[in-house]
RNA sequence: GGCCCCAUCGUCUAGCCCGGCCCAGGACGCCAGGUUUUCAUCCUGGAAACAGGGGUUCGAAUCCCCUUGGGGUCACCA
C-alpha cells in the first residue's frame, strides 16, 4: 500500500549505532518506525550504523537485535535475527559498504560538490576555540578551496592526513517536516561539513543519505537532535540527484527532572548511594578496592556495567532502568513498556490510553505525535504494568513467573519444587507489580532457616512479638504445638485452625495470630498471605524458624 | 552565544489544524476517607493546568504578533 499523502510505498528504517544496548529512547523511535510502515503495510528495515570505528562493536549491536525481538518489534529487511531481517538492500552494516559510499563521495568530488581538504583536528580544534573565544560561532573556512589541483593530488599520493568536505551551496535550506511542519535554515548556516573522514569512512551524514536513497527509503522517522542535520542531508540528496524522503522528527525523552536520559544515569544514581551509605570499600566478592577507590575518587569515571551491576546487588540498591534489557530484568512485560513508551509523544485521542502493537500497527499516524519532549515516569509505567499482571490468568502468570525465575532468579526454581513454586506464583501474583517483585521481597522463603534474623529494635517486630498484654510470642510455642499436628499442612487447613485459634483466643482477630507467625517464620513484616506462606516454607522450615525466633528472644536482654 | 524547534494539571496527555458544546476531560502521582491477617491491591471523594502581554473576533486553550521559559544543535559521534 501506498501513503496516500506522497502516493508512494512505504519504506521506513531504524538505524542506530550499536555502541550500547538499545536505550527506551530508540526503542521508542524503532517502534513508530515499525508502527508506521506497519499501518501503510510498508517496508521496515533496521540498518546498523557502525562507521564509528572506535565505537563500534560487534557483541552490542546483537544486544539489541535481541531487545527488539524481546519487544515484539520486527523487521523486514537487516541483519537476520529470529525469522527477522534479510532483504535485497543489503549489506545492512555500513561498514560492509565502504565501496559504495567511496564512490558517491568520488562523484560529488568530481562534479565540484565536494572536495578534499587537510586540516589536521588539532588545526580545526584551535580555529574552533578562537571562534568561540571570539563569541561567533565557528563555520570551516573554506581555506581547502583555494589549493591548487596538483597541490592536492600530490599531498594525497604522499599521504596526507585528508578529509572531503562537502561544498554547501548558497542560499537557505528549506523542508518539511509531518510531525513539525516547515523549517527553514538562512544561508550561511550551514558550513562546508566532511562526509569522508581521514580512516576512508564516511561519516554519517554520508552515509545515511547513500543507505536512504539506496534502500529506497520513503520516511525518515527520526528523534528531534536530527532536525539541523536534515538541513544537511537534504543538500547532499540535491548534489547526488536523490529525492528527498519525507521527514518526521519525534519528541525526545527526557528523565523527570528534565535531564536527557542517559547511560551514565546508573553510575550517577549508584555514586550518590554509596556516598549516602559513607561506604570506605567495596563489598566482599564485588569488584577490586583499588577499581572501587579510582571510581570513588574519579567523578567523570564510570565503572563497567558488570561491575555496577555487582556492587548494586550487593549493596541491595536498584539501578535506574534505562535500556531495555534493564526493564526486562525488572520484571516489566514487553508489551506494556511499548504501550508506554507509545504514549511518550503519541496518544490514539478518546482519553485511550491502554493498547497493544496491534493497535499501534492499525492506528498509528504521524499527525498525532507530539511535538514536545516527554518525561519518562516509571511510576505511570510501574501502574501499567500491575495492571496488565492483574490482567494475566494464574496459568499465565505462572508460566512468567517461571520464565523470568529460570533467567533472573535461577535459586528460586532450584529450592522450591513445582508444587511449592505453584503455590508461590499464585499467592503473589495479586501483589506483583513486576515480575521481579515477588523474588525481591521474598527472599526469605529460599535462604536456609538458621539465617533468618529477627530485629527486635523495629517497631513493627516489636509490636507484632513483644508488645500488648498478650504478646505475640507468648503465643508462639502453642502455635508451634498446633502446627506440629496440623495435616495435611496446606493452606486450607492452616487457615481453619489459625482461624479456629484467633477465634478463641483473640476474638476473631486474625492479624493476633498472623503477624507472629509471618514475623517468626520470614524474620520481618512482609510477606505473602500467611497460610500460603507456611505452606510454601513447609512444617520442618516453620517449627524451626519459630523454635529459633522464640529462642532469640529469650535471650534477649529483659526490659 | 548563533541558528532551529517547542509551550494545557507535578508527569503523560485529550481538546488546537476546521474558533463557541471547555469556569478545560482522562491517566499516573498526590491528599482525605473506607475495605483488607502484613505488604500490595481494591473502592469513594478531593486539590491540581490553558506561561505572560497584546491583537483579530459577537466569542480564543484554539488564529496572529511580542515577551518569557524550555529544549535541540553547532564533531573526522551517530
Amino acid at each position: 500500500m501506498t501513503d496516500p499523502s506522497t502516493d508512494c510505498p512505504v519504506s521506513t528504517r531504524y538505524a542506530p549505532s550499536p555502541s550500547g544496548h538499545l536505550h527506551v529512547g530508540g526503542a521508542r523511535t524503532a517502534l513508530f518506525c515499525w508502527a508506521f510502515s506497519r499501518r501503510h503495510h510498508g517496508n521496515f528495515i533496521l540498518r546498523i550504523e557502525d562507521t564509528d570505528q572506535k565505537r563500534s562493536s560487534q557483541k552490542a549491536s546483537l544486544g539489541f537485535l535481541e531487545d527488539l525481538d524481546w519487544l515484539g518489534i520486527d523487521w523486514d529487511e537487516g541483519p537476520e535475527f529470529a525469522g527477522s531481517g534479510g532483504g535485497d538492500h543489503g549489506p545492512y552494516y555500513q561498514s560492509q559498504r565502504l565501496p559504495i559510499y567511496d564512490e558517491h563521495i568520488m562523484k560529488l568530488v568530481e562534479a565540484g560538490h565536494a572536495y578534499w581538504a587537510f586540516e589536521t583536528p588539532e588545526q580545526l580544534d584551535a580555529a574552533r576555540k578562537q571562534a568561540r573565544a571570539e563569541g561567533r560561532a565557528y563555520r570551516y573556512d573554506r581555506a581547502a578551496l583555494e589549493l591548487d589541483p596538483a597541490e592536492v593530488r600530490q599531498r594525497l599520493d604522499r599521504g596526507d592526513h585528508a578529509v572531503v568536505r562537502f561544498k554547501v551551496p548558497p542560499g537557505e535550506v528549506t523542508f518539511d517536516d509531518m510531525v513539525l511542519g516547515t523549517t527553514t535554515f538562512p544561508d550561511g548556516e550551514i558550513d562546508d561539513f566532511i562526509i569522508r573522514k581521514a580512516d576512508g569512512f564516511p561519516t554519517y551524514h554520508l552515509a545515511v543519505v547513500v543507505d536512504d536513497a539506496l534502500m529506497e527509503v520513503s520516511h525518515v522517522l527520526r528523534a528531534q537532535e536530527h532536525l539541523n542535520n536534515t538541513a544537511r542531508h537534504v543538500l547532499l540528496q540535491r548534489a547526488l540527484g536523490f529525492g528527498v524522503p519525507a521527514h518526521a522528527h519525534l519528541p525526545l525523552i527526557f528523565n523527570p527532572d528534565g535531564s536527557k536520559m542517559s547511560k551514565r544515569d546508573k553510575d550517577k544514581a549508584l555514586r550518590a548511594h554509596v556516598k549516602t551509605l559513607g561506604l570506605g570499600g567495596p563489598p566482599a566478592g564485588t569488584i577490586d578496592d583499588d577499581v572501587f577507590q579510582n571510581w570513588l575518587s574519579d567523578k567523570r569515571s564510570q565503572l563497567e556495567i558488570e561491575q555496577a551491576d555487582a556492587l548494586a546487588r550487593a549493596l541491595d540498591f536498584e539501578l535506574p532502568e534505562i535500556n531495555v534489557n534493564d526493564f526486562r530484568c525488572s520484571g516489566y512485560l514487553p508489551g506494556v513498556l511499548c504501550n508506554f513508551l507509545a504514549l511518550n509523544g503519541w496518544s490514539p485521542g478518546n482519553d485511550l490510553e491502554k493498547f497493544d502493537n496491534a493497535f499501534l500497527a492499525e492506528n498509528f499516524t504521524l499527525d498525532r505525535v507530539q511535538k514536545t519532549p516527554a518525561h519518562f515516569d516509571r511510576m505511570k509505567l510501574l501502574a501499567f504494568n500491575l495492571d496488565a499482571i492483574q490482567e494475566l490468568t494464574e496459568d499465565q502468570f505462572h508460566t512468567l513467573l517461571r520464565e523470568h525465575a529460570a533467567e533472573y532468579r535461577p535459586e528460586f526454581l532450584q529450592l522450591m519444587d513445582q508444587e511449592q513454586f505453584r503455590t508461590f506464583s499464585e499467592s503473589v501474583h495479586e501483589r506483583s507489580k513486576t515480575l521481579d517483585e515477588p523474588f525481591r521481597t521474598n527472599r526469605f522463603l529460599v535462604i536456609p532457616d538458621e539465617q533468618v534474623t529477627w530485629d527486635f529494635q523495629s517497631k513493627p517486630v516489636k509490636k507484632a512479638l513483644l508488645n500488648g498484654d498478650s504478646p505475640g510470642i507468648s503465643h508462639l510455642p502453642a502455635l508451634r504445638l498446633l502446627l506440629d499436628s496440623v495435616d495435611p499442612f496446606d493452606s486450607d487447613t492452616l487457615e481453619q485452625v489459625l482461624k479456629d485459634y484467633a477465634d478463641q483466643k483473640f476474638d476473631g482477630q486474625l492479624g493476633k495470630v498472623a503477624q507472629p507467625l509471618r514475623v517468626a517464620v520470614s524474620g520481618g513484616t512482609v510477606s505473602p498471605p500467611i497460610f500460603h506462606t507456611l505452606q510454601i516454607l513447609g512444617r520442618d522450615s516453620v517449627l524451626n524458624r519459630i523454635d529459633a525466633c522464640i529462642n532469640t528472644a529469650a535471650s534477649l536482654p529483659s526490659t
